[in-house]
RNA sequence: GCGCCCGUAGCUCAGCUGGAUAGAGCAACAGCCUUCUAAGCUGUGGGUCGGUGGUUCGAAUCCACCCGGGCGCACCA
């Protein structure tokens, strides 16, 4: 039930949503009848959030001290294999400025390389001589010269230097590099982009996990959409990636869910019958009886209320499971691996984990029910396991499942959850450091709430679920590529406005529409010029491409397979979005200033140009699918 | 009370391990179609980066405190 905090939980959990109040008072209006039934289980889905969450997101700023040491040794853990992907010049560079520190007697200073964001400043720019000028406290400035004087470069590597602003180092590379780009993107075709920095690390990406009691709603769509892009991210930078889906069959969710189905038949079948408290309203189930009924016969509704249950129980996981499986499939999304919260139980694993806990000394009784020790581990309170009732807190079985997923071989863990379920995480964090694991092994990418906006209005109730936008209505009104991109476009723990109508639109005002359409223009030029893409060959020659869009395109390009590494190690597929509107913008731009097809410069630039509009197309077409979108050639 | 999240242009948001005049889209305004999709391009206006201190050669970014908004502090999943 990662995700339900979304649906069921809107009123109460959500943290940092300016400007949610009308939302939350329309839905609740909306939904005035439902909702009363419905309160138990939004108190039921509450969660717990005293703790830090910081840790999870590896790639954003520590604000508080505390957590930054661990944080940083995890940040470590992650980058360290991912050095290895970055581009070789700037390797070179790297390696040749460091040698340069330890002639000055800095050996292994820390020292930045970037890529400047003005490109007047040069393709890569450093700091190293305002980090050196200040250890000797000497003007930056004469340091960089220093620094330039010693600096053995080649001229293959770098055209030209300047000593910049306060003290700043600026390179220019060489032409012969930006050849070299572009050979790699023909030769690397569509696995351009991707490096082997992950070294066959197993990963396993966990999301959506949607309880089988209702259809997916928007939220499970965003979390459907950032979990395999994800796990794409991972793929494209040599991870061997499984894509999970943890079903919570298993529950009190489950009994009122049967209850509720078994009262729908009674109710078609012209018998008393009522849902019960807790129980599930939609439109849906009255669908899901009718078609027990029409399966099982009229005689069903007559059966004894233990056995109907029970058998309604069997079928509405059976329809539930069947629809979210549609309904991902049809988005796109694939999964490796189906887990069961019921299986889980069944084949024992709840029992070992508890054993396991108990045998480590994990674990004591107080008030009638069995306690974690979790406050030894860096939570900050013990947690129940066993009530005094005798059943086992949701944090059993997932604990038994995190240690299944472990045995299963898996190095590393990332759960995608709705951003309610954060106060989770230390409790689980703490469970898997008392077992042993190392803390890099567990982590989890929070997903903020959707906002569904029509006409400047927000959210609106769904005609066939009685509840919230359904994912499926959604995709059906504005396609699967925009509703994807749109899900994708902002971070994940930031809380999303879905403008329904701007995805709708067939305009350059529509993101989606706008990057598609630069891939189907770059299509259109090979169309006019009556060639097919992969017959463009040969070496390209700078020197045939003579305007600045030209070379702007290229240097684009060049920029994307270290934009699939930052946004793997930070897990922020919304850099990919940022990074395809960027080179659309390019695109076009490039496209209206310059002519390929019967260049006016001659049928060198033709050829050179539709080179370039070549490896752009692939560029594109690459950035588009890692994120599961399509690639149109015309629009 | 304790804790967590958030505060960047009118709106929605980028801003990567602190860097060189703070960016994009939308909205507003002004232009550009005998030429590969005008489903596009170009330009203009618009910001005390919530506030105050601190660290630093340098802070939207790090630290402290404060203000404002949201949320949580269960034997519920």
């Amino acid at each position: 039930m990662r995700q339900d905090g979304y649906a069921q939980d809107l009123g109460r959990s959500r943290a940092g949503l300016q400007g949610q109040r009308l939302l939350h008072h329309r839905l609740r209006q909306g939904r005035q009848g439902p909702a009363e039934e419905r309160t138990r289980e939004v108190r039921c889905r509450q969660v717990r959030r005293r703790a830090e969450v910081r840790p999870v997101r590896q790639g954003r700023r520590l604000r508080q001290g505390r957590c930054r040491a661990r944080a940083q040794i995890r940040i470590q853990a992650w980058q360290a294999p991912l050095r290895e992907g970055r581009s070789r010049v700037s390797e070179a560079l790297r390696a040749e400025l460091a040698r340069v520190a330890s002639r000055f007697g800095a050996d292994g200073l820390e020292f930045v390389l970037e890529r400047p964001r003005d490109a007047g400043h040069g393709d890569l720019a450093t700091n190293l001589a305002m980090v050196l000028a200040r250890r000797e406290r000497a003007n930056p400035r004469k340091t960089a010269q220093r620094v330039l004087d010693e600096l053995n470069l080649s001229p293959a590597l770098v055209a030209r230097t300047e000593i910049a602003g306060p003290g700043f180092i600026n390179f220019w590379l060489a032409q012969d590099q930006l050849a070299a780009v572009h050979r790699a993107i023909l030769e690397q075709g569509a696995r351009y982009g991707r490096s082997t920095a992950g070294a066959g690390l197993k990963v396993n990406v966990e999301f959506v996990s949607a309880n089988p009691t209702g259809p997916l709603h928007v939220g499970h769509g965003r979390g459907a959409a950032l979990g395999d892009a994800i796990a794409a991210l991972l793929e494209w930078t040599g991870h061997a990636v499984t894509r999970e889906f943890y079903i919570n069959d298993a529950g009190v969710q489950i009994d009122r869910l049967a209850e509720s189905l078994w009262a729908r038949v009674r109710e078609l079948a012209g018998q008393p019958a009522s849902i019960p408290e807790g129980g599930y309203h939609g439109q849906y189930l009255r669908e899901n009886a009718r078609e027990l009924l029409d399966r099982e016969g009229p005689a069903f509704a007559n059966l004894p209320e233990t056995e109907g249950i029970q058998r309604a129980r069997g079928a509405a996981l059976e329809l539930q499971r069947q629809e979210q499986d549609r309904d991902l499939a049809e988005f796109g999304v694939r999964f490796d691996v189906m887990s069961s919260e019921q299986a889980i139980y069944d084949s024992g694993r709840v029992a070992r984990a508890l054993e396991l806990l108990r045998a480590r000394n994990l674990t004591f009784e107080a008030e009638g029910a069995l306690w974690l020790r979790s406050t030894e581990f860096g939570d900050d309170k013990d947690r129940v396991l066993r009530k005094s009732d005798g059943s086992f807190t949701y944090l059993v079985p997932d604990i038994a499942y995190h240690i299944d997923k472990h045995d299963r071989g898996f190095d590393r863990v990332i759960d995608v959850w709705g951003a309610d379920h954060h106060g989770y995480i230390p409790r689980m964090r703490a469970v898997l450091a008392a077992l042993g694991y190392p803390p890099e092994f567990f982590d989890v990418a929070l997903v903020q709430l959707v906002k569904v906006v029509r006409g400047g209005e927000e959210v609106k109730m769904s005609k066939r679920s009685g509840e919230f936008v359904t994912l499926r209505d959604l995709y059906e009104e504005v396609g699967v590529d925009a509703a994807r991109y749109f899900f994708l476009m902002r971070k994940g723990a930031t809380p999303l406005d879905f403008d329904v109508d701007l995805a709708k639109r067939q305009t350059d005002e529509n993101p989606v529409f706008y990057v598609q359409m630069a891939h189907a223009r770059l299509s259109g030029i090979f169309r006019t010029a009556e060639r097919v893409p992969q017959d463009v060959a040969g070496p390209l020659d700078l020197a045939d491409l003579p305007a600045p869009e030209d070379v702007e395109l290229l240097k684009k390009l060049a920029t994307f397979p270290e934009i699939v590494d930052k946004a793997a190690r930070d897990r922020e597929p919304h850099r990919i979005t940022v990074f395809l509107h960027e080179l659309a913008t390019v695109v076009h731009g490039w496209y209206h200033h310059t002519r390929a097809v019967g260049a006016p410069e001659g049928a060198a630039t033709e050829h050179a140009r539709l080179l370039l509009a070549r490896a752009a197309r692939i560029v594109l077409a690459n950035a588009l699918t890692l994120l599961g979108l399509s690639a149109p050639d015309r629009m």
